[in-house]
DNA sequence: CTACATTTTTAGTTTAAACTAAAATTAATT
DNA sequence: AATTAATTTTAGTTTAAACTAAAAATGTAG
């Protein structure tokens, strides 16, 4: 049995090590999860003694694999909570995070059985994100940043990015979410901005919005 | 916002308080809770300086408004994630206490209106006991042990008194569940056994099993 | 290569929640 | 009423997980 603070860590190493593709450093982990550095190094040599994380001091941790088959069960729970919470409960996609942040944590694996049975077992959460399976594996899809394309070409949308309230309410208002389908009218090479078109409606959209949005092309 | 330990404590004197009707003693809260009194001491100490509990050395402790409701509430999440469990996950009622014991700790006002709607509002969880509503208020039932009927009375069977795997599993076996008639045919009253009809078979059962079984006689 | 800056670790504290052992209080028996 | 027993509290430790401040290691610029 795992404290809810080391599978925080195991969870944040693994989201680290996917985006850096190389070992995560300590300071790192430290302004990911919002703590101090010096804490991190208790607790990833703590994790270390326990085999979940290869650490030699100064250079940075990586995940065993038994630490990240762990750590993919945490996110593959998460996930799926988050299903539940939109899917059956009616939540907005922008109001799941924070709750299945807690639900995360909850220890029984039947539960979680039952919970992927009833949701249809699920391969994606609300926001796109690919719901590992039991053994901790992940369907990678062929995705591409709105940003990547070019005009005259079509996406859809598949994902997101940036998952914060105010991102998430901004493509509710434009009608955007998993499914739609994007035509990029124009693009800006100066400033990377765009004019996109959804459904019968098109407007301008920054640099920034387009590299927060996953598309899938083909 | 208050700890995992300190909803724990609140909902132990909550139920501990129903039972006796009076001032909860620290022991009784120990032997409750496995821990050692002089933790228990600690705790409520600490309870009633946040005017959760009243509290006078040596004189045990009761719930203030304020901890009652606190109180009611963490058990009003834990029946209601115990009748997820059973109605729409399917698990059996004497496999969800320890899942929703972890369960009825995740803090969000709104996931419990979205997820007691989902429910169909219930009144009662799977073990018959009633959820208390948003204020804190439980229905009251007129509910009997099964152990206080005569010879010839009947009931219906609407909830357990001890909830343990064990019992719930006799209770199966033999086809009684939440709404079965019993009908008691004889009672001992050397030893409370009694000798009872269920549908269409009619069997013995002791004292110990009468008095773990509530009926409504109507 | 040296000096300064950044990152990381160590050492020592803090807090919550448990524990043991001993002291204090209350209850029960002779 | 005095003694013994049971309950409850206090005092002092332990552990997990955070923190601050200072030391050590590594990285970068001149
Ligand atoms: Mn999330
Ligand atoms: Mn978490
Ligand atoms: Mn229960
Ligand atoms: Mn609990």
């Amino acid at each position: 049995m795992y404290s809810l603070a080391e599978e925080n860590y195991l969870k944040t190493i693994y989201h680290l090590e996917q985006e850096s593709k190389t070992g995560v450093s300590t300071n790192a982990i430290a302004e990911r999860m919002e703590t101090k550095p010096s804490s991190v190094t208790d607790m990833v040599q703590k994790l270390a003694d326990k085999k979940m994380i290869s650490y030699k001091k100064y250079k940075g941790s990586t995940l065993t694999v038994h630490g990240k088959k762990m750590a993919a069960n945490v996110i593959r729970k998460h996930r799926l909570w988050e299903v539940f919470l939109v899917d059956k409960l009616k939540f907005h996609w922008d109001e799941v995070h924070e709750i299945a942040e807690q639900l995360e944590h909850i220890q029984s694996e039947e539960l979680i059985v039952r919970l992927d049975k009833y949701l249809g077992n699920p391969d994606f959460d609300p926001h796109g994100d690919p719901i590992p399976d039991k053994d901790g594996k992940v369907k990678s899809t062929e995705k591409k940043l709105l940003s990547e394309l070019n005009k005259k070409q079509r996406g859809v949308c598949i994902g997101v990015k940036e998952t914060g309230s105010e991102f998430l309410q901004y493509l509710d208002k434009r009608n955007i979410t998993i499914g739609t389908k994007i035509n990029v009218l124009g693009k800006e090479f100066f400033d990377g901005s765009m004019i996109i078109q959804v459904g019968k409606d098109q407007f301008f959209i920054s640099k920034k919005i387009a590299e927060n949005l996953y598309v899938q092309t083909n």
